[in-house]
DNA sequence: CAGATAATCAACGCGATGTCCATTAAATTT
DNA sequence: AAATTTAATGGACATCGCGTTGATTATCTG
């Protein structure tokens, strides 16, 4: 029902394990300076077995990357299909970005340390490619000619992600104070007005 | 007339010849997987040279993270200080913001190379320290309430400063394409209308 | 229960690290 | 120009983390 391919509750247990120690290691130290070793005593687990799931460190931030990637997309996928239209009219966010902050609390300290790591293997670009693909089948970018927008559409989507990802990251680091109805209002806001006009009193 | 520190050549040809070298590297390799011995048999020295004036590949960083600052501080305060009603006003982009792109272009190799890395030490993190400290010295944020905003000041300098720096790394990851007025004028728009209206054909 | 397989433990070669020293080369000072 | 200071070199060293292997134990599935 959850798993299809691993049906054994100790690869289950373990691979649990590993994800968790990796969050609470990367937060505390940091992942430059985090050796495998440093995972596998948190987790509670041998070094060795570590090898038999992964490869190395970039392998499993890879795949934990696509796992929680994929179910982003569950939740996006799962409500309605957003217009631009939705957008412009409502004030008030619509409820799958709202849907998304309560997921992403919920993982607060998983999220935070794969939005923390730029390196090589860089959350913030697998995310693009989604949001990217996303974009083209099911809104925006397939209503809209990309040719007619007033700036090129690569640097468009950068804006928009680099600074709903910044936004995020600053909620994560400073222990997610605000609800995640607050939120969506905040990123809506800054998103349809600008950030300028939204730096005005009133 | 430069430098003040290092008077000896040796020094100041060696340091620049392990910059130019950090900034090939990372951006052929990345920055996770890549050796001190990568660096310097790029550079031309011996390995043991790099230890003479950097203790590991972090400090390496952020020494050139500093210097990297220092001078876009110096491009910034050497123009006009710049105000909110400025931004309003104008349809054509802001001087400064020309200026920076094109010192930014020149020297696209490193600035990229720190931009991709997220690690530990984080040129993202260095940057809006320096960013908030100027808004609150020279414009933005000494003129109006920061509480009066509409949304909170930490998210709309996340929003901003995240959002710039991921134009940025597209168009030097595209390879500078447009003119830097051009991305200045990108920059102004979408800051001014806002990602959802810059969309709006027209 | 029996068979399958995941996890453990110890050990291995490998490469990178950071440090050290004697020597050489190049700078600055007199 | 000579003398002195000091940066750079090349080699060596112990240390550490990596990724792998094989034998053994523990745990799961059917």
């Amino acid at each position: 029902m959850s798993q299809d391919s691993p049906i054994d509750r100790r690869i289950t247990r373990t691979k649990a394990a590993i994800r968790e120690a990796l969050a609470a290691c990367v937060n505390e130290a940091g992942f430059d300076d985090l050796s495998v070793k440093d995972i596998t005593s948190r987790a509670g687990i041998n070094r060795g077995t570590f090898y038999l799931h992964y490869h190395d460190k970039s392998e499993l931030m890879q795949q934990i990357q696509a796992e929680v990637i994929l179910e982003i997309e569950r939740i996006i996928l799962a409500s309605a299909p957003m217009r631009l239209a939705d957008l412009a009219d409502r004030v008030t966010p619509l409820p799958v970005v709202v849907c998304l902050f309560s997921y992403l609390r919920e993982n607060a300290a998983l999220i935070n340390a794969l939005l923390k790591q730029k390196g090589d293997v860089a959350f913030h670009s697998q995310i693009r490619c989604a949001l990217e693909r996303n974009l083209r089948e099911v809104g925006f970018l397939a209503g809209t000619e990309p040719e007619q927008f007033q700036v090129p559409a690569n640097y468009l989507i950068s804006y928009v992600l680099s600074a709903h990802l910044g936004v995020l990251q600053e909620w994560l680091q400073t222990g997610c104070r605000e609800s995640p109805e607050e939120m969506a209002r905040i990123l809506t806001k800054l998103s349809l007005d600008g950030p300028v006009r939204t730096m005005a009193t009133g």
